[in-house]
DNA sequence: TTCATAGTTCGACCATAGCCGAAGCATTCG
DNA sequence: CGAATGCTTCGGCTATGGTCGAACTATGAA
């Protein structure tokens, strides 16, 4: 005996229901709130409240607040590993997943966000330069890679000049519609500039909508690709 | 809401420390009994027996009525997979483990189970038939394959004459040193018998080691060989 | 500034379930 | 046939922790 009792504190946390609800909103990598995951689970805010500093403290969520707001994420890809195989091992399915985004279809495709590009092109872009070596994600926050510089430079873009000024470079936004991560910082800005320059996209001018020209759209495809 | 709860289920059951260790103690696929795992979990019998009815009644854990003891083992490897990666998570380790078995140096390596050839030989002998092929595992039951057949006939066993007996061809019995399945059964004499024969072993008359001779040795290597 | 919304903390309530010892079966051994 | 061992069931105790509403803090909007 006296055995590392944390296997067990670990399942413990997964073992209560409403817990468990909330872990299973989040399987998919989406941030949600804590009002939205308080609902998800069937309990009052105080005590998804309760529940949501447990998970965060054993490093099963990781919170984030934005405005007024606190997003709760799955802390990584390990954590949805073991819920996955508990899932597995349960063999259940008919988890009900909230439906939540804008309205406006077209924003929801594209719009901007400060200066720079959100929307599922937005999430789009950040995962295929994450994915294919150009950006590291570290923590809270990316860089960019070797590789990246290169990929930015050939597309156009004047790194020096953009770490001349006061902005950090890159920076990670939560997508309030994708809930996930997209891309911000001053290259963020750059991005969606040289795609405007280059007349991929086109900015409607009485929305934040960003629409994607025909020759943009396969433009864009080519460059960010997602498997 | 009104989700799939059992995720939570499982997760709970595990949660709880007692069981925990029940779990972590039989990670290595071997079998303990019912008091075992009590002393292990650190709770009275009576305790852990209530603990051992909830693991199998949710299919956890496998259990065997042997004579008068009760083994208990993982039920299969995708609730070790779990386990393990919860273990991955937690990133803790220092399980102590109970250390069994028989005192007789020799009758752990290889003794005799009724007619059949048992202790660390017989489980290799088992577990290299069933990694190569030769033999089906089925829930409680086990079988030759055709591959097996071809096998043990060339071995130089006659199974059509096994199989007129009222014997069971192949049966499992578990190793009470080992804790693991070895192969009984008549086909399980058969090898034994046939081993004897070639002189690949001697056995002890005055007790139910088996000793293993010098060419027995480099034979039975080869012939059943574990990665 | 004032109001509304989002989240946290606190206090009180209460049910679940883990725990043990004692008594009851079942199986083996002498 | 007892006697001993291994396990299960039962009853009663206790505490952990999940729950809510209400009061409080922080951020953003009017």
């Amino acid at each position: 005996m006296k055995e590392g009792p944390d296997i067990s504190h670990i399942a413990a946390l997964i073992g209560d229901p409403a817990r468990a609800n909330i872990l299973t909103a989040l399987m998919d990598g989406r941030a949600l709130t804590a009002s939205e995951l308080a609902e998800e689970a069937g309990v009052a805010l105080s005590t998804a409240s309760g529940h949501l500093s447990k998970l965060s403290d054993a490093d099963l969520l990781h919170p984030r607040k934005q405005g007024r707001h606190k997003y709760f994420q799955l802390a990584d890809a390990q954590v949805a590993g073991v819920l996955e195989a508990l899932m597995g091992l349960a063999a259940r399915r008919g988890a009900t997943r909230v439906r939540t985004g804008p309205k406006d279809a077209q924003m929801q495709v594209a719009r901007v966000c400060y200066n720079h590009l959100a929307g599922q092109k937005g999430v789009q872009m950040y995962r295929s330069m994450l994915g294919r070596g150009l950006l590291l994600e570290t923590g809270e926050d990316v860089d960019l890679t070797e590789q990246g510089r290169v990929f930015v430079s050939d597309f156009g873009i004047d790194i020096k000049e953009l770490q001349g000024g006061r902005a950090r470079l890159c920076r990670t936004c939560l997508d309030w519609s994708e809930r996930r991560n997209h891309l911000a910082g001053s290259l963020g800005r750059a991005l969606l500039s040289r795609m405007e320059h280059l007349a991929w996209v086109r900015r409607d001018p009485s929305s934040r909508a960003v629409l994607i020209t025909s020759v943009g759209q396969t433009a864009f495809e080519s460059a960010f690709p997602v498997d």
